[in-house]
RNA sequence: UCGGGAAUCGUCCAAUGGUAGGACAGCGGAUUUUGGUUCCGUCAAUCUAGGUUCGAUUCCUAGUUCCCGAGCCA
């Protein structure tokens, strides 16, 4: 977050920062911006990518004039949303580390100035009680190419409309008999201006007012007015709402707020992401028809599903500082996301050994229940002056694990992994060398038979030969047995749903595998929630809702990078 | 084709009339007790056609393609 303080948006300033930066420099006393989520549902990582926009703007001209990003939980439907969300919500932005300081909003706050201010709209002429079925409104709307026709309830007097939104508030009518619209133009070849709803009945108790409403407004009304309100300066959304500014607008205007004091809408393109879908719609249906576990399954593309998964926040806010902002349709590489983790998780995690699908190793010039403790560091030792960041020690006995896919009976060319009469390194223990293989009735590898070289302990051989090959390894008789899982992305095709009827049809159905791994007797201590990279194989999350005090569950967050999967495919 | 938007390497983002640059991915190499990391190198783009200009990704004109919009959702 740091940045010239904003004065000048300087080179690689994205759009927003420029008129901000224009704004501040031509005076404006102040920047306003905030985060509006409607709490029906749990924020992903589109929502990720405008609370670092919207938070990093209050950030990055603060330095110039006074700043402030709100939280406003944009609850105007009563019918959809709920306290759960709400909780979840001020989780995520927390966790993503952002602060909205005294700035803890609900549009619901203004429920009661949103109500005078559609009174004042009705004495004023500009907004009338209509009763028209919603299918009357419908067919008198017209279409992208036929105006609307007026509503024959559209010339009611002051009097009878007042009266009516009153009763409409008292309870009196049902949901649907009545809805008040803004008067603006039913020919209008934007349809948002032609006569929008700004307040239904709606019968639904409120999860903040309970049941004093029965009216409530709609979000072209609300939204913009609950900004001025709020005294916010940038009002930052999507490019869905593009058409939406001229109403934003006009009702500021009906309603006296100067230009130059009130809020201006701006808008810009969200995120899209290969292999997932990043839709509240979406989203709800993985989640409620039992395609994944829970809105905070590690697969999910949710900030608490993320979070889970063993995402840092920093790798979410360094993805979404370089996808940038722009008014451009993108659909962005995953491989960006991915990289974003990788980088940051290398760069935090401690290293240890566990092997996900054991292949037993038998060191045959090691006694029987001999287990000497080795010495491995947690951090790889990168750079010179790197620091030191402690060790753990590993037994190493004559009965070993080593991943069955480490092991090759007829070598590939360029393998330089396992194989009969190969030499390789278990890492920080010694070079170890396959004479032979035992298999069972099916003929499969169950055991190899080895030696090792004591002249090479820690791994180092004293004649200093060269040594392709390392392999991670564990213990046959000090390692841990536990279900490790290994998820995958969700979706197998890059963009879910395109050219098919549905985007559930694109589902991964190997998104989640279970193996009973080996772990190494360091890992038992880790804390939920921690990243530890297994090496050689990628970095592996503590489940916090499936660990257990001393006995960790791992899941896989992301894999290595695996340029030996790709030598192998030719 | 009614209105509103957008078009730059495979992907994302810069360059605001003066050498088209960075990141991701790819490819090649060096280093490496992780086929990881790191380092070096390399491939690769201005939607099209006209025009203005000494000079156009940038300005003008015409076209093309893509996205959004007809909830009492946000």
């Amino acid at each position: 977050m740091e940045q010239s303080a904003g004065q000048s948006a300087g080179q690689g300033a994205n759009f927003i920062e420029e008129i901000i930066s224009a704004h501040v420099a031509a005076g404006r006393p102040r920047v306003v911006t905030r985060f509006p989520p409607e709490p029906n549902g749990y924020l992903h990582l589109g929502h990720a990518k405008s609370i670092c926009l919207n938070f990093g703007l209050a950030l990055k001209f603060s330095g110039a004039v006074p700043t402030q990003c709100n939280l406003r939980l944009d609850d105007t439907n009563p019918a959809a949303e709920e306290d759960e969300f709400v909780q979840s919500i001020k989780e995520d932005v927390r966790w993503l580390g952002f602060d909205w300081g005294e700035g803890l909003y609900f549009a619901s706050d203004y429920f009661e100035q949103l109500f005078e201010f559609a009174v004042r709209l009705i004495r004023d002429g500009k907004a009338y009680v209509d009763s028209q079925t919603p299918e009357q409104m419908k067919a008198t709307r017209g279409d992208f190419h036929t105006p609307g026709v007026n509503s024959p309830f559209r010339d009611r007097s002051v009097e009878e409309n007042l009266d009516l939104f009153g009763r409409m508030q008292a309870g009196e009518f049902e949901h649907g008999a009545h809805v008040l619209r803004a008067k603006i133009d039913m020919a209008s070849p934007n349809i948002n201006f032609r006569d929008p709803p700004i307040y239904r009945i709606l019968h639904a108790d409120h999860h903040r007012t309970g049941s004093k409403w029965r009216v409530y407004p709609m979000y072209d009304f609300a939204h913009g007015l609950s900004d001025a309100i709020e005294g916010v300066t940038h009002s930052i959304c999507t490019l869905e709402f593009e058409d939406h500014r001229p109403l934003y607008d006009w009702f500021l205007e009906a309603l006296g707020f100067e230009e130059g004091a009130r809020p201006h809408q701006y808008e810009f393109s969200r995120l899209n992401i290969t292999y997932t879908v990043l839709s509240k719609r979406r989203l709800q249906r993985l989640v409620y028809e039992g395609h994944v576990e829970s809105w905070d399954d590690p697969r999910m593309p949710t900030i608490a599903g993320m979070r889970r998964r063993g995402y840092p926040p920093a790798a979410l806010r360094h993805f979404c500082e370089r996808a940038g902002v722009t008014k451009n349709n993108t659909l962005m590489d995953v491989g960006h996301l991915e990289h974003a983790l990788r980088e940051t998780l290398n760069a935090t995690c401690r290293r240890a050994m566990a092997v996900l699908r054991p292949l037993k190793v038998v060191v045959e010039n090691l006694p029987e229940g001999h287990v000497e403790w080795l010495e491995a560091p947690f951090y790889p030792a990168e750079e010179e002056g790197a620091l030191d960041l402690g060790a753990r020690r590993v037994p190493f006995t004559r009965e070993l694990y080593i991943e069955r896919e480490d092991f090759m009976e007829v070598p590939a060319k360029k393998w330089f992994r396992l194989s009969v009469g190969a030499e390789v390194r278990l890492r920080y223990a010694c070079l170890l060398t396959c004479h032979a293989v035992v298999k069972d009735e099916g003929g499969e590898v169950v055991e190899l038979r080895c030696t090792w070289d004591p002249a090479s302990k820690g791994g180092t051989p004293a004649d200093g030969r060269k040594v392709k090959g390392t392999l991670h390894w564990v213990s046959a008789t000090h390692g841990a047995r536990a279900d490790v899982l290994l998820y995958d992305r969700l979706f197998s095709a890059p963009s879910p749903g395109e050219g098919k009827g549905d985007f559930l049809e694109d589902l991964n159905p190997s998104s989640l595998e279970a193996v009973s791994a080996v772990l190494e007797p360091a890992l038992l201590d880790v804390p939920p929630g921690e990243v530890v990279q297994f090496e050689r194989l990628g970095y592996f999350c503590a489940d916090v809702k499936r660990s257990a005090p001393g006995a960790p569950s791992f899941h896989r967050t992301i894999g290595l990078k695996d340029s030996w999967a790709k030598v192998a495919q030719g």
